[in-house]
DNA sequence: CACGATGCATGCAACGTTGCAAAGTGTGAG
DNA sequence: CTCACACTTTGCAACGTTGCATGCATCGTG
């Protein structure tokens, strides 16, 4: 058994009270019992029972973190940021994987509201943006990616439209006049892949070229996998797009291994753009120029909405829309 | 404010005790009873308390994982199929990044003795065997990859030094006979690296080939930018390297893009082999080829063990030493 | 009909901590 | 010498839940 405030009281000689107090270092505690107080607390190897506290508390110093996979680079690389920036305040983060179904996305709200956790950060996926709001409404919500969500969450993202516009334009100034697009997701009522598929359209327009419906695949998920095959498919059909913009890096390095088992070579036949500066495109072959969101300030921010929420009175201050910076890297896959 | 059992007690008009029955279906509650009880929650929206559960059952559901660093993509799998596997036992996951420090590895399994944590699972970079077998005196602690530790830890890991010979093995077969290795790191106490320079040596030993001080390169981290830096000096110094086993996928993503950069072809003059099976391997040109542990039943054993601890009466069981299957995997990079 | 067994529901206490209010101690000013 | 005041310490209650023991019907059996 584990030694508890009473028995550190006992070996201290004094009451629990006082020992409590110099543990949270509350109230003033004279330098002499501070220090017998201390002392026993060594000897005893005492550790505050957090179950106890958060009982008393009302809180439990847990936050949630709900991404659509721990393993992906893009989510892997928030959530390092998230936990860096929470420890910060003293928390600790629960990581959730959601799979980006609606189901868990549901699930893992509802769950959320047990007193597990003091608040929640969500990328979410699948889940309308009705029920994001609604769920708000009873516990702190910070909702990353996403845009124009009702009720009280906050929304941090960065311009997701500016951004593909801005690769796009990019593509265009190469001199690429057939520029393919990978990553739209119809299906989803996440409104990023859309989002991106608007600023992929002005990218276009502005440039005075036409949108084609046939150099915009769709795809399942933000994968390698994926973003193979709708390369593949774009190379089957005469002519070829000389330029992609893939909504992912991931995909653009599933489309850069297509391109390259078609004997076509990146950037010379096609150049390529992807979306996450995730590290593997820095070294992969050749190296993948992207849009990069400032990960380190989204983490920042969306910790700092949070604790306004947690701490502040709960539904007081309106929902926020936070727009984070990015920017375009240039690498070689896009002509550097 | 929440519901909590007393408001749905008395809008069901029965005893707290009969909710908190209902609740855990423990005991017989008459059907009629429990029809209202449970529509009563409904109602209420009643969610219960895990603070107060937690502090009356002296368990919280939580088990903490420690690894070096989440966005690896060899520990966001392991941590992806840990999660999986935990949720099939009713447990929820705690991350927690050491980056490999030392201090950050003894602060988290000092700060899992918080009752935070039912047990922790801890894939140890820096922190000695002893000191690891001292904490598992205190709390069920399952340790990953890692052999030979003292105390009652439990240990999962693969035979690391036969992979590494069968991995070195494999280059030779191909007819090379100047096989580098990239990834030794003498300065940590944890075994890992060491086996696998063990299997490594073996590996040439075997096949009659000396083993060259200057053929096998420590790295800082096991990281892609050190596996760059690692192959770029092998390529300074004449003659060049046939072959190349790096200690991790990244390594060796990393020891590819300098081979590229030099000018020469993988596998053409320099084949590679890299440890761990991430996803990256599979889609990167040339696809890598690498030793694949068997992580799905790492995932599985190690909560296997844990839970024996965990609900087993704790040190009753003398440490287990878990060996889980690997296999060699040959993709372009060494010869497919 | 009496009695024990069974099914269902309940009240009390405790888990380890902290908020609150008040008690005790000592100091300096009036 | 007394009183006000600051400083330090304390006891009690409560956070929401579940373990334990027990009460109260009802039922089946001898």
């Amino acid at each position: 058994m584990t030694a508890k405030l009473k028995d550190v009281a006992a070996r201290a000689g004094v009451s629990v009270r006082t020992v409590s107090n110099v543990v949270n270092n509350a109230s003033a505690v004279a330098p002499a019992t501070r220090e017998r107080v201390l002392h026993a607390i060594d000897e005893l190897r005492y550790r505050p029972n957090l179950a106890a506290r958060n009982l008393r508390q009302g809180r439990t110093g847990l936050i949630g973190l709900a991404v659509p996979e721990v393993r992906s680079p893009y989510f892997g690389e928030i959530a390092e940021l998230l936990i860096d920036a929470a420890q910060d305040r003293g928390w600790t983060v629960l990581i959730d994987r959601t799979d980006g179904t609606a189901e868990r996305e549901r699930r893992l709200l509802e769950g959320s509201e047990k007193h597990t956790v003091d608040g929640m950060i969500m990328s979410p996926w699948s889940l309308t943006p009705e029920e994001l709001g609604r769920h708000s409404a009873t516990m702190p919500l910070v909702v990353l990616g996403e845009q124009e969500t009702g009720g009280t969450a906050d929304h941090v993202a960065i311009d997701n439209v500016a951004a593909a516009r801005e690769a796009t334009a990019h593509l265009v100034a190469l001199g690429r006049r057939r520029v393919a697009a990978i990553g739209l997701q119809p299906q989803l009522s996440n409104g990023t892949a859309e989002q991106r598929a608007q600023g992929y359209r002005e990218g276009l327009t502005a440039a005075g070229l036409p949108v084609e419906a046939l150099l915009m695949r769709t795809v399942a998920s933000l994968h390698r996998e994926e973003g193979f095959r709708a390369m593949r498919a774009l190379l089957e059909a005469e002519p070829f797009p000389d330029a992609v913009f893939c909504f992912s890096d991931e995909l653009a390095l599933g489309a850069l291994r297509a391109v390259r088992d078609h004997g076509l070579s990146v950037p010379a036949d096609i150049a390529l753009i992807g979306f996450d500066d995730i590290e593997d495109g820095r070294y992969c072959v050749p190296s993948l120029a992207t849009v990069s969101p400032d990960k380190r300030q989204i983490a920042e921010r969306a910790l700092q909405c949070l604790a306004d929420r947690v701490y502040g009175r709960l539904g007081h201050l309106p929902a926020r829309q936070v727009t984070v910076p990015h920017r375009l890297i240039v690498r070689e896959s896009a002509g550097a």
